[in-house]
Order: C-alpha cells, then sequence, then structure tokens
DNA sequence: CCGGAAGTTGACGTGTCGTCATTTTTGTGA
DNA sequence: TCACAAAAATGACGACACGTCAACTTCCGG
C-alpha cells in the first residue's frame, strides 16, 4: 500500500491525546448520569478509563471543567442545528416550532442513559461559557430577525430569547418525565404559547 | 419582675437549639455568596459560626442539606405571599402580574448580599423537595382555578405552570443582571407573553 | 539509533469528609 | 441544693479526594 495508515492519522502522539480526552469525556458522561454530577469524583471519572491520575489534570483542571466541555460539546453540536432551522423556516412559527422540536430531540437523545434523574446530572447550567452564548445569541437574533422582518413586535429580545429558554428548559423537563415523551406535543404547546400567549396553546384533549 | 424571662423562650436547650441552626443557617448564605455553592464546603460554613464541625453533624447531614433548608424557608415565605396574590386578585391578568412582581421582588432581596454571581451561589435548583414542589402545586392551582373559572383556557396545567417557572427563573436572571433592576417592567414583559403571546408583551421603548 | 521533548504515572502533602468517645451543659426529682 | 441522667458540643481520627511533581516511558526528528 502507497498509503500505509490513512489519511487521518497525522501522528500517534495527536491520536491518543484526542482518544485521552474522548476517553475522559465518556467516562464523565457515564459518571454524571450514574452517581449524579455532585456526588461524582474527579477519581470516579479518571477511574472509568485506563488512564492514571495525574493524567486527567493534563486534560482538565477540574470536574467542573469536565462538565464544561461536555456542555460545550452539546452547545456546537445544537447551534448549527437551531441555526438551519432559522434559514429553512417559511414562516416565524415554523421556526419556533423545528426550534423547539429540534431542543427537545436534543434532551432525549442526552439522556437516553440509564442512571440518577436528569435533574442531578449537571450543575446549575451556566450561560456564560462563549459555547453557550453562542446558543444563546444565536436564539437571539433568530427572534431579532422575525422583529425586523415585521414577522413580531417589536418587543425587548434579551427578555424574549430568555422567555423562549426558559419555556424551553421547564417544559423540556417536564415533557421527559411522561413517558413516552411526546416532542410534537411540547413543541406545539411552547410554540403556541409564545405566539399567542395563552390562546394559541393547544387545548386539552 | 414575675416574669424573669419572657413567655417565649420555653428552655435553654431548644433556645440554643434553634439559636445553632439559626447560625449555620446564616452562615451558610454568606460563605455560598462569597465563595459560591460548588466551592464551599461544610468546613468553611461552621468557621463562620462559634461551633465546632461535629457540631455540624448534629444539625444537617451535608452542604447540600443546607442549602435545601435554605431553599425551603425561601420557599415557606414565598407560598403564602404567592397564595394571597391569588386570592387578592380582581382579575387573572391581575394575578399573574402580582405573582411576578412578588417573585422578582423576592429574588430581587435574595440577592442583595455581595459575593459571586448568583448563578454559582446555588446547585441546580431542584424542584423535587416538598416546599419546593408546595410551590409548584400553587402555581398550578392557580392556573387550573382560572382555567375553571372560564379565565383562561382549558390548556395543559402542568406546561403551563412549568412555562410560567421558566420564564419566572430566565426573565428574573435577566432582570438581575440589568441595573437598577426594573421590577415592573419585568412583570409587564412576563405577563403580556403569557396571556397574549409576542402580541401582548410590551413593546420596546 | 540517539537525544530530547512530550506525555504518563502514582506517591505525596494538604485538607475535607463523617464518626464517635469524651466532655460539657441542661433539666429533673429527691 | 445537689446529684444524676439525658442531651448536646467538642475535636481528634481514619478514610479518602484534592492537585502537584519528580521519575519514568513513549514518541519524533535528525
Amino acid at each position: 500500500m502507497s498509503q500505509p495508515a490513512a489519511v487521518e492519522p497525522i501522528g500517534k502522539r495527536e491520536r491518543t491525546k484526542a482518544a485521552n480526552r474522548q476517553a475522559i469525556l465518556a467516562a464523565a458522561r457515564r459518571v454524571f448520569a450514574q452517581l449524579g454530577y455532585e456526588a461524582a469524583t474527579v477519581r470516579d471519572i479518571i477511574r472509568g478509563t485506563e488512564l492514571a491520575s495525574g493524567t486527567f489534570y493534563n486534560y482538565f483542571k477540574s470536574k467542573e471543567e469536565v462538565f464544561e466541555a461536555l456542555a460545550d460539546d452539546g452547545a456546537r453540536r445544537f447551534k448549527p442545528i437551531l441555526r438551519r432551522a432559522r434559514e429553512n423556516a417559511r414562516s416565524f412559527e415554523d421556526y419556533l416550532h423545528s426550534a423547539f422540536v429540534a431542543y427537545f430531540r436534543f434532551i432525549v437523545e442526552d439522556n437516553q442513559l440509564e442512571g440518577r434523574p436528569i435533574d442531578e446530572r449537571r450543575p446549575h447550567l451556566r450561560l456564560d461559557t462563549p459555547e453557550m452564548m453562542a446558543v444563546y445569541l444565536e436564539v437571539r437574533q433568530g427572534l431579532e430577525e422575525a422583529i425586523a422582518h415585521g414577522d413580531a413586535p417589536r418587543v425587548d429580545a434579551d427578555y424574549l430569547a430568555c422567555a423562549c429558554i426558559g419555556i424551553a428548559q421547564e417544559v423540556g423537563t417536564a415533557m421527559l418525565r411522561r413517558v413516552p415523551p411526546d416532542i410534537d406535543a411540547a413543541a406545539d404547546f411552547a410554540t403556541g404559547l409564545i405566539l399567542k400567549g395563552l390562546g394559541g396553546a393547544p387545548r386539552q384533549s
């Protein structure tokens, strides 16, 4: 073969580094799900890998930083989904609905792992990391665009973005408590509420 | 004096017990505000009192339990406020507005202490302690009553209650970031959003 | 094949954890 | 008033997690 390895693997150094990082993140996911974020220790995480305790600190400063990396991962995956929803939307209502569907789908997938209740898997969600900020801004820009186009009235975009996020979080959590979770119903509810308020939310069946 | 002490102080036992508990809670408040919930240790809290480390465990099992006690305190104080808002409300809109005002006032007062950003003062807020549950139920009952009276359409009361709580939390936090926080403006926004959706939210000035 | 840089390792000192035997304080009945 | 038991406070203790670091291993370029 003229190409012994592949095009990707630059060097063993880089490869194991990436692999170790991923191993730690994967172990952290499991540990947070099983023990809960609070109870989990750096040692628990590292025990879930083949690595030694000292190695952990070559990759992350603390348990908190690992969580941030996981959250940032999520945010990085989620933002483009949101962006595409905005670009492909045929109306403001369509945009809102598909954004909620995307988020609810996201959290359903993110909580497939067995273990502790969802609430205990994460610390207080900080919105102030760069990646989280980017998601907030994406939401806000989507709303500002709608306002600029006249699809939505000229309300306080910051408050509106926060309200949408709050609704998504709480209704999303409530949805997860129901089995099976009905993503569309939850998205319909949230969209209707924001668009027309109580009058717009779907009636009880 | 025919009454050496007062009518209240039953015995020294009970009094110091209550005083110690309060001392621990007060110290915890300060420590959580100054170091953040995550960084704080049981030792930090107990150092903020005159007590010895072992004594802490006569009152609470852990840092988490102290926080829960603080949260329960808040919930216990807040619930009757909410209840009265419901009883005195002249309309559903009035109820919503005064409930939001009450909550926003509450968090403004609760965050007077100097120290770390509000986000870091608390762990992920658990809604599943009895006191917290009671607040959720109070919100939900208020909404169900409105639905029963025909003041609000027959929507999913669980989702609606969660949405209101989510809006209150996120818009509340956003409000705290602005100086000075404008409680009425935030409450107007939230009330309008829920009642009539975007069309009902106040326009930007 | 060698030398050094990059990365890994696990033992170490520090500090927190929750426990518990001991001491101190408080209430009660003689 | 005193003595005694129950209640509560104390702080030392073993266990364990923290983050560090000197020694060691692995990898890469020359």
